[in-house]
RNA sequence: GCCCUCGUAGCUCAGUCGGAUAGAGCGACCGCCUCCUAAGCGGUAGGCCGCCGGUUCGAUUCCGGCCGAGGGCACCA
């Protein structure tokens, strides 16, 4: 708000001045409080386009801001190169305090960006044949944020599994359970972790003793995905819909898909097989969907059902997929393209690894051995609400160590007890108000004009920022932006709560009650940010 | 060889559309509880933003080339 207010008025200047406009007024907060509030560049920016030099041209914009100060504005002062610094009056933080508690849990920093906008997040997606390790817990915080401030930016969001429950891996899970029950070793290529043990042990004897692959194989389907479920569910993260590969084979899907390729010319009978020409939108080379014998690649089904998505009327896919799937990109993007569909429409988001560590050496995963982590010991140890901010703390573009030991010990390496003790530190000081008998006054009524502290300034500050952040968060698919956010709002409130006493007695009654709306503001902040990590916001600890 | 991502403080990482003296947490060191939760607050030390060019009034940011790390390049899934 305070930024197209100042964006105007430099807008209209210009416009008196006889200056071409750029379609972006560049307006931001310099680090330096001596730069002022808000400092623009439109000056240098400008300079070449109206052929005068950038100072002589901010002087004229300052001159001309300062004859005429827009509201909440004290001064305008050229400064640099040719800044256009802003220094404001605290009204425009005060009303900040006003905006945020009027929009409440329920709307802070909404924004409508994304109306109108269907969207599928599809991940995890990991293969029915056991745990999720925590090498999963990063594709599924992240699609999980992502839904999330999608669906705050004004987005209609669908979360999907897809089960890859068909192809050869599905069968060598029934041969390795069947093994265990014989007391043998698993087949080369089979599952070898603990869990398969398990599994066995609960299968119907029956089925054991016929040594029924097909039979062990949908027992071991079933526990895999229930023992999926239940982690995600644990975790937070549920899904609309668990989408089967299986399913696509029933429903004619394959055959539909292959004859609208057929009908766009973008497939082609060569040597036997069928092959999409994906060379033609940009993939390195041509990809079988039939091989030789008749049989599918695993490509087939996953074009079918990206195809489904969009018959269901999403506009826009998003999938999320391990560093270890960036090469299938190309051909996914050229298989919708010639299913007739635009590229941007399916925005593929490549996590990196994960390396974990256990007090500072690396912990070696090995599916052979079976020494996988599973996510379900990491949320044991740590708690969800820990286990996911550590994943969304940072860019799923860089390569993230986590290290197992430091987050258990519950220190500040974790920052989730940072943030979540601030909003019970406000949560705690409105009870203990309230015992004492002091309740809010209506914030119509309350008086913010001595809410003038840095502390409390600094607070009203950042929270200013939240509706900017999540869009950027939404545009950018990055939701590790709200994260650090809300651990700079967590670290302003800790300022706040340190130096701006409320319920001591030598507080006078009227700043009283401002920092109680002020702390009502910023546990607004940080209950709506810690929500859109999936985090939940305790009110005390 | 080709493709993707990354390289910023001792460690783990932020850094918006290119802006002014590059940020946080942890670790190290020094302070702060008769006071609403010390799971907190303040301070000090610590930087060739991988290297070299280019564009620009201005580059950690954009472009090109190197160097280094991780991952991927099937008629496997």
């Amino acid at each position: 708000m305070i930024r197209q207010h100042l964006s105007d008025a430099l807008t209209s200047e210009l416009l008196a001045l006889g200056i071409a406009v750029p379609a972006v007024v560049h307006l931001e907060q310099p680090a330096r409080r001596e730069h002022g509030d808000w400092s623009s560049n439109i000056a240098m920016a400008s300079a070449k386009a109206a052929g005068r030099p950038p100072r002589e041209l901010a002087t004229a914009l300052v001159d001309a801001l300062n004859a005429r100060l827009p509201e909440y504005v004290e001064r305008v002062e050229l400064a640099g190169p040719g800044f256009v610094n802003f220094h404001l009056n605290p009204g425009w933080l005060h009303q900040v305090l006003i905006d945020t508690v009027n929009a409440g849990e329920s709307q802070f920093g909404r924004s409508t960006v994304g109306a109108g906008t269907n969207v599928m997040v599809e991940f995890v997606s990991a293969n029915p044949t056991g745990p999720l390790h925590a090498g999963h817990a990063r594709g599924a915080t992240y699609g999980d944020a992502v839904a999330r401030v999608l669906e705050w930016a004004g987005y209609s969001v669908a979360r999907e599994f897809y089960i890859n429950d068909r192809g050869a891996q599905m069968l060598k899970l029934g041969e390795s359970i069947l093994a265990r029950i014989r007391g043998e070793e698993p087949p080369e290529g089979g599952y070898f972790g603990e869990y398969i043990t398990e599994w066995a042990s609960s299968l119907d004897p029956e089925i054991a003793v016929s040594g029924d692959v097909e039979a062990a194989t949908e027992h071991g389907y079933r526990c895999a995905l229930d023992d999926q479920r239940a982690v995600l569910a644990e975790l937070g993260v549920v899904f609309d819909v668990w989408f089967s590969e299986r399913s696509l084979m029933d429903t004619g899907a394959i055959e539909q898909t292959l004859a609208d390729l057929r009908e766009r010319s973008m497939i082609e009978d060569r040597d036997g097989a069928i092959w999409l020409l994906s060379t033609q939108y940009g993939d390195d080379k041509d990809r079988v969907l039939v091989k030789s014998d008749g049989s599918f690649t695993y490509l087939l089904p996953d074009i079918a059902y990206h195809r489904d998505k969009f018959a269901r009327g999403f506009d826009l896919l998003i999938n999320v997929w391990g560093a270890d799937h960036h090469g299938y990109v190309k051909r996914m993007h050229a298989a919708i393209s010639a299913l007739g569909h635009r590229a941007e429409q399916l925005d593929i988001r490549i996590t990196q690894l994960v390396k974990l560590l256990k007090n500072g050496e690396e912990v070696k995963i090995s599916k052979r051995a079976g020494n996988i982590i599973e996510l379900r010991d990491i949320i044991d140890e740590v708690g969800a609400d820990s286990t996911r901010l550590v994943y969304l703390l940072q860019s799923i573009d860089s390569p993230q160590t986590v290290d197992l030991g430091v987050i258990a010990e519950q220190s500040m390496d974790n920052p989730v007890f940072y943030v979540q003790m601030a909003h019970a530190r406000l949560c705690s000081v409105a009870a203990k108000a309230s015992a004492q008998g002091i309740e809010r006054i209506d914030l119509a009524q309350a008086v913010l004009e001595p809410l003038v502290h840095p502390r409390e300034l600094e607070v009203l500050r950042v929270l200013n920022n939240f509706s900017e952040v999540v869009e950027l968060a939404a545009r950018e698919r990055a939701p590790h932006k709200v994260s650090s956010w809300v651990r700079e709002l967590a670290s302003e409130v800790h300022g706040f709560y340190h130096d701006c006493p409320i319920l001591r007695d030598d507080v006078p009654a009227d700043l009283q009650q401002a920092r109680l709306w002020l702390g009502e503001a910023a546990r607004v902040g940080l209950r709506c940010g810690l929500n859109l990590l999936g985090a939940s916001a305790p009110e005390s600890m």
